[in-house]
DNA sequence: GTAAAAATCACACTTTAGGGTGAGGATTTG
DNA sequence: CAAATCCTCACCCTAAAGTGTGATTTTTAC
């Protein structure tokens, strides 16, 4: 990002010199003014083509390997922390022994969890809660 | 697209036009050839920005929605076409008995096929067939 | 036309998942 | 401090999932 706006800075200044030395030139011959606004216009159109695919060239990368998470669904559904991790381990494949195991709970614990996460999900099954928790952007 | 170029187009010749009505200003004023520069330099890099991301954003959608199916994977694990069909509603949340009505054919039958999925995916449940189908885009 | 693979189904059985209810302890918040 | 959340756990019961074995019928392929 540096990098780009150093690059359109010095292009920036590259042409206005240019233009200060041409000058005079710019009234003896007469050429017209579409010309320049149109060099300009051409120049400045292709920077600023390459900023925007640059700009989301990263947005397309976050979005196919990083993860963003839906803050404001996940809060308006109202899942606790807990809830959002055995979620997450339910996304795993894990069962739900092996998850009270891996947090060190009672199995009827994870159970309890994934009810409540069944009701504010709105559905039935565990395969299905993986669904829509992809869905809602709540787990990668 | 074309309305793209349209309004390039046309946001150009406006330019111009203006250019042209106030242009004896232009030197009368003594107003520097930085300003009218930087100006048109403005203005174009925002167009520009604005192509390059209209020009990304397709692509975006597009890496989302493409499905590349793994046959070559696929083939080498033996799974049935009529398995992979079960694999599917699996992993769209169904129940066995959700997919046997759909199927038409009877609880068992579903048993059986997802028993030998598991075996050939090499999982015990069936959320970690879904894992793994997604891994190796059987699924999207 | 026969062997192999795929699809179908049954029955019995075990394990896991899920629903409902209740309840105690910890933490936060007004 | 009182109310509200959250986390924890128990018990009971039903539903669904998964395992194992065996068998019949299509389909496919050679």
């Amino acid at each position: 990002m540096k990098k780009t706006i150093l690059i359109y800075g010095l292009s920036l200044a590259a042409l206005v010199a240019f233009l200060r030395i041409i000058e005079y030139r710019f009234f003896v011959q007469d050429l017209s003014i579409e010309f320049y606004v149109g060099t300009i216009a051409l120049l400045f159109t292709g920077l600023g083509v390459g900023v925007g695919l640059r700009l989301t060239r990263r947005k397309t990368v976050l979005v196919n390997s990083n993860f963003v998470f839906n803050e404001a669904e996940f809060k308006q559904l109202g899942i606790s922390p807990r809830e959002l991790e055995v979620l997450e381990l339910i996304s795993r494949g894990l069962s739900n022994q092996e998850i009270a195991d891996k947090l060190f709970v009672s199995l009827n614990t994870i159970k309890t969890h994934t009810s409540n996460l069944f009701l504010k999900l709105e559905v039935k099954r565990r395969t299905q809660a993986i669904q829509k928790a992809k869905e809602l952007q709540f787990i990668p």
